[in-house]
RNA sequence: GCGGGCGUCGCCAAGUGGUUAAGGCAGCGGCUUGUGGUGCCGCCAUCCGGGGGUUCAAGUCCCCUCGCUCGCCCCA
């Protein structure tokens, strides 16, 4: 036990969590893709520059949380900490805004944070994302937020809460920083130490701090939704109307602010009440000034990530067992001769489509046909010297126990029949 | 980065200072090379996350450390 061990905030995914993360993998990339979205895989590590740029230097992700380092050649590179700001690189570096006007770009990966690891919380976690350029319209916020719902939906997950909110363009945000900070200065000392840091830096992240008593005092607070200009008020009562007629169900929240600091007019988040302390699974907005903050020409832009570890812990509790693969032959055999000729039928029904699995214990027939139940197999091939001597296999069909002699150099001709009895079986 | 809980075999889990660390599941081997899921027998932690210390004696007490976990923070 005092060997190596996985770093801290890492761990492995093993063989029975994978069927999870390629079902999950599995059912997105088909929403996407049916949605017209484009894969796009970018690196896994950046420029350090990006990433102060994109997601902002204050940001606590930029500021204590990144992987960052120098390499042999004495660049500052980072780890990325999340999807956007390499797709958007990306996006502008490869000119993808002249592939058509509105670029739909997906991605799955694993991003790196330095936090204190707990569940659903890691060092190393993964994200899918989508990020929708070149549209401003409301229709683009909703048809990306459809997509997320969807595969929400079909990965199974109920019980989900969304909440919505615009944090309008730079002005409004600009006169509603005003105003909140006019109005929180006299309970300044009354505030958690957390956020009477933020009144300076930061004002519109107290909004969300789970103090009490903070809460209490932000109760009569000004809100975001009164502080929107003409347009963007407008702009946001599209977006919700549009979702209603989706029948996508939504809770307004004024004091959803997002941690990024790309964000503008929409921002949302869908939760789950089974995660604790890390219950977002879902969670994006508009970024409208990213693409010029990172030298780009301007470009409206909407997107979301969801972070895989989280779906996944849900994913388990609902006990899916349709994921687990099963095995159509186990191949059964003993004898140096009924061997050989096993790898060879095994082979034979591999290329022919069947899942097949050969004991190579060589150990007595009663253990391999122990092996054989617990593998779940339907049916199993049985080779010893006389079905060697004779060129011929038992079959047993293992839930009936029915039992018929093939020869082996026919075995072909019953492949259709075997086809159609499997696929009655599941 | 801060506070709380936890750490005994692959998994679950007894053990609360005193000889060789229960048990269950899983695994492995056997019950002559012939039939499983449902039998029987046997094997499976010189060691209790790691390192120090206290003691005649520690898995059991103390300190440090690593890791997990819950909350804060942050965020997907």
């Amino acid at each position: 036990m005092a060997g190596i061990q996985v770093s801290r905030g890492t761990r492995d995914i093993l063989p029975t969590e994978v069927s999870y993360w390629q079902f999950i993998e599995a059912t997105a990339r088909d929403i996407l893709d049916r949605a017209g979205a484009s894969e796009i895989r970018t690196p896994i590590f950046e420029q350090t520059e990006l990433f102060l740029r994109g997601i902002g230097e204050a940001t606590d992700v930029v500021s204590k949380e990144m992987y960052s380092f120098n390499d042999r050649g004495d660049r500052g590179l980072t780890l990325r900490p999340e999807g956007t700001a390499g797709v958007v690189r990306s996006f502008i570096e490869n000119s993808l805004y002249a592939q058509g006007d509105v670029q739909r770009l997906w991605y799955v990966g694993p991003m790196f944070r330095y936090e204190r690891p707990q569940s659903g919380r890691q060092r190393q976690f993964h994200q899918l994302g989508l990020e929708v350029l070149g549209s401003g319209d409301p229709r683009a916020d909703v048809e990306a937020i459809a997509i997320a719902t969807d595969i929400l939906k079909a990965i199974g997950l109920k019980d989900l809460t969304f909440d919505l909110n615009s944090i309008g363009d730079k002005d409004d945000r600009t006169q509603f920083r005003e105003a909140l900070i006019a109005y929180l200065t006299p309970y300044k000392k009354d505030l958690d130490p957390d956020s009477q840091d933020r009144l300076t830096r930061n004002p519109l992240r107290i909004l969300d701090s789970k103090n009490k008593d903070t809460q209490k005092i932000l109760h009569d607070a000004p809100s975001i939704l009164d502080h929107l200009s003409e347009s963007s008020k407008a702009r946001f009562n599209r977006v919700q109307q549009l979702l209603a007629d989706l029948s996508i169900p939504f809770q307004l929240n004024s004091k959803l602010v997002r941690g990024l600091d790309y964000y503008s007019h929409t921002v949302f988040e869908i939760q789950s009440p089974d995660l604790g302390a890390q219950a977002t699974v879902c969670a994006g907005g508009r970024y409208d000034g990213l693409v010029t903050e990172l030298g780009g020409s301007e470009t409206a832009a909407i997107g979301w990530a969801m972070g895989l570890e989280r779906l996944i812990i849900l994913v388990q509790k609902l006990a899916n067992s349709a994921m687990a693969s099963r095995v159509d032959f186990y191949v059964v055999s003993r004898g140096a001769a009924a061997e050989g000729q096993a790898l060879r039928i095994v082979q034979q029904l591999r290329q022919a489509g069947f899942k097949a699995e050969l004991d190579l214990s060589g150990s007595a027939f009663g253990k391999q046909f122990k092996r054989a139940d617990r593998s779940a197999a339907a049916a199993c091939l049985i080779l010893g010297d006389s079905e060697a001597e004779k060129g011929t296999a038992q079959l047993k069909w293992l839930a009936s126990g029915e039992q018929v002699e093939l020869v082996q150099a026919e075995l072909a001709s019953e492949f259709q029949g075997w086809r159609d009895r499997l696929e009655g079986a599941s």
